[in-house]
RNA sequence: GUCAGGGUAGCUCAGCUGGUUAGAGCACUGGUCUCAUAAGCCGGGGGUCGGGGGUUCGAGUCCCCCCUCUGACACCA
């Protein structure tokens, strides 16, 4: 059987994280665990190089686009080697062959009918220079901000047909209920869709850092749009467009993805290959975010876990254990040293360390390190058939993407070696001189962990291997064969010592992460609108005369309520000492309540030409800083007379 | 605001189509063995199953209302 297993490509515009590590992880104790079975195994990760972003990035540096590209690549690259991440393909969006596996895709699409050349049409404000969505619109079809008209303009793109596929989508969904997992996010997925799906502009035209489209349009202007770039490398991976040698692994048994691009990959990727004719995945799983001691993490807390440093302390298996056990798939996580301590100690060094340990000590005191397995059935056939049954249900949660059930399962059969030493004492038959029995427990809980450590290869690859190297066996394909599948024992073997596989942890190995907020340069992480024209910039600076044509005041709130139908909006009426109330309606209901605003003072962009939100005017706005832990208002550190000018 | 999914022991969660004294792991605690990494094993405490009402012989499990949390969408000059 053939099983390709994908994670994202992972964006190069900033270094790895634990999320990315997360992914990896998963991706890679699935492949691992498939390549045992005895499965012929395709296993991608890689990265997302195009795209303006990017482009801008590289400018700021001052470096060619192409090696700023090439230098944070690397560092996920050698990172996943650094981790012993088995992937069987690292790739490239940048690479050639798979820019020109995206313009066969693009001219397939074409030839299918399914992209068509037309213009963004929108209402624009050409004194705005900005596109207005219908709903924007003051009566009368009038710009929200000048109130003057708006008129009908075009600007060219390539479309996708994506609307031709919203009830083949659904049809797909209906018929594989297990096409996305967790079910939760498959309803969102559904529930999107339900909405109605708008045809796709996959092209642009501001940026060139992109793979352009093919030559055969002649029309070298146009980009293509990251995302039918990016998803389209789990084929171009397998040699879709220019040597298809490797197709044979398509349609992807598992493809990994961050529930922030869940939409992307469920919708519009499952378009674009039914618009290839190609098959679709099996199932695309979306995992959660990981939050740090219940705490978001982001760069301005300076809160990040780094998944190397957290390695370095305490050893990369030892994460992956605890990020598969410790959390559902699909569900958030919390990181913490405590959690992660209080894992190791209780499961791998208490319940599985522990136990490899006593089979040690005894196979040493009481037959020099022989084991011989033929009288284990004589008097353990209960403990042999309980584990079997447990690790005849394992798969089923790997296939459920279900690790941590699959962890707590496997754990059990550590549990029933404890048990049965407990219960079958060996150090009282062999003062009795029932050698033969106290042989027989050690041979039992020696084949438990022989077994266990098989299915657990896939999460913990090199401790397992110690431990099969202690049992003096190798954990293979074959020896899966035997042990799981046919529920045969080892036979004769000799115990190697090894120091104990998981020394207890005390105290934390790392230093906290800061608990206070340091105040920091606020970064504003703007949302890429993909349907939006992006507002052209110049070199950035501007003359003084510029930033006071902008009438900045300090203004009382006077009066604050709530939006009815809106969750971010809160309608303020703000003295700005002009002899009458501004109404203003700002979008920070999620962080500020009405009462606490009033008799407050804040900032206000007062020569802002008024707007129309929810149907209500806003002559005004707040001045508010905004990152991903929050937002907050600017105010004046000490109260000044209301309509002070600022500047 | 619309839609979806939650609220069960200190913590993280199981509890399928309603049925005897509501479960697990961790944490806490009492006991005990000694092969072992002060690990293991046995036992214990602790929950009016978010609140209220209803259906039923019987509800954590079904219905209604309310509170609250999360997510998606809308919205965020």
């Amino acid at each position: 059987m053939k099983n390709y297993i994908t994670t994202p490509i992972y964006y190069v515009n900033g270094e790895a994280h634990i999320g990315h590590a997360y992914t990896t992880f998963i991706a890679d104790t699935l492949a691992r665990h498939s390549r045992l079975v005895g499965n012929e195994t395709y296993f991608l990760t890689g990265t997302d190089e195009h795209g303006q972003k990017i482009e801008e990035a590289a400018k700021k540096l001052e470096k060619p686009t192409q090696q700023f590209a090439d230098e944070i690549s690397a560092t996920f690259k050698n990172l996943w080697d650094e981790f012993d991440i088995s992937y069987d393909q690292f790739i490239r969006t940048t690479d050639p062959k798979h820019m020109q596996g995206v313009q066969a895709a693009f001219e397939k699409m074409v030839a299918k009918g399914d992209i068509y050349k037309d213009f963004y049409e929108g209402n624009y404000c050409v004194s705005c220079e900005t596109f207005f969505p219908e709903s924007q619109l003051m009566d009368g079809g009038c710009c929200p901000d000048c109130g003057r008209a708006t008129t009908i303009v075009k600007e060219e793109s390539y479309f996708f047909r994506l609307s031709k596929y919203e009830q083949p989508l659904m049809d797909y969904y209906e018929a594989h209920s297990d096409f996305i997992l967790p079910k939760s996010r498959k309803n969102e997925v559904i529930s999107f869709v339900k909405g109605g799906l708008h045809d796709l502009s996959v092209t642009r035209t501001s940026f060139t850092w992109g793979v352009p489209v093919p030559a055969s349009l002649n029309d070298n202007k146009h980009v293509m749009y990251v995302w039918l770039d990016a998803l389209m490398n789990y084929v171009t991976a397998l040699g879709y467009g220019h040597d298809e040698a490797k197709m044979g692994f398509w349609p992807a048994n598992t493809q990994l993805v961050g529930k922030d691009i869940l939409r992307f990959h469920a919708i519009y990727w499952p378009a674009f290959l039914m618009s290839l004719d190609l098959p679709l995945p099996k199932r695309i799983g979306a995992h959660g975010w990981w939050t740090r001691d219940g705490e978001k993490m982001s760069k301005s807390k300076g809160n990040v876990v780094d998944p190397r440093e957290v390695a370095h302390h305490y050893g990369v298996e030892n994460l992956r254990y605890f990020m598969m056990r410790e959390v559902p798939f699909g569900q958030d996580g919390d990181f913490s040293q405590r959690a992660l301590i209080d894992r190791m100690n209780s499961d791998l060094s208490n319940d599985l360390g522990n136990l490899l340990n006593r089979v040690i000590g005894m196979s040493e005191k009481y037959s020099d390190f022989s084991i011989d397995s033929v009288n284990v059935l004589k008097y353990h056939t209960k403990e042999i058939e309980d584990a079997h049954a447990i690790l005849g249900t394992l798969e089923t949660y790997l296939n459920d993407l279900q690790f941590h059930r699959y962890l707590e399962e496997l754990w059990k059969v550590f549990t029933i070696g404890n048990k049965a030493i407990e219960e079958h004492a060996p150090w009282v038959k062999i003062k009795e001189g029932r050698n033969e029995e106290a042989l027989a427990t050690v041979a039992l809980v020696a084949n438990l962990l022989a077994k266990a450590s098989v299915m657990l290869h896939g999460v913990m690859p090199k401790t397992t291997a110690t431990i099969a190297d202690a049992l003096g066996f190798e954990i293979t394909t074959q020896n899966y064969q035997e042990l799981i599948i046919n529920k045969k024992l080892l036979q004769l073997f000799t115990i190697k010592k090894v120091p104990p596989l998981f020394p207890r942890v005390d105290e934390p190995l790392m230093q906290e992460a800061p608990k206070a907020m340091i105040e920091e340069a606020p970064k504003a992480p703007k949302e890429e609108k993909s349907l939006k024209t992006e507002a052209p910039s110049a070199d950035g600076l501007i003359a003084i005369d510029q930033f006071f044509q902008t009438s900045l005041k300090i203004g009382m709130v006077v009066e604050a309520e709530e939006v009815p139908k809106s969750s971010k909006l809160l309608k303020l009426q703000v003295d700005l000492g002009e002899g009458t109330l501004r109404q203003i309606v700002a979008g920070i209901r999620e962080h500020y309540s009405a009462e606490s605003l009033i008799g407050t003072q804040v900032c206000v962009v007062a020569n802002l030409k008024p707007a129309k939100l929810m149907g209500m005017v806003s002559e005004g706005m707040l001045l508010a800083a905004k990152d991903s832990d929050g937002l907050s208002l600017i105010r004046p550190e000490k109260p000044r007379v209301i309509g002070s000018v600022i500047g």
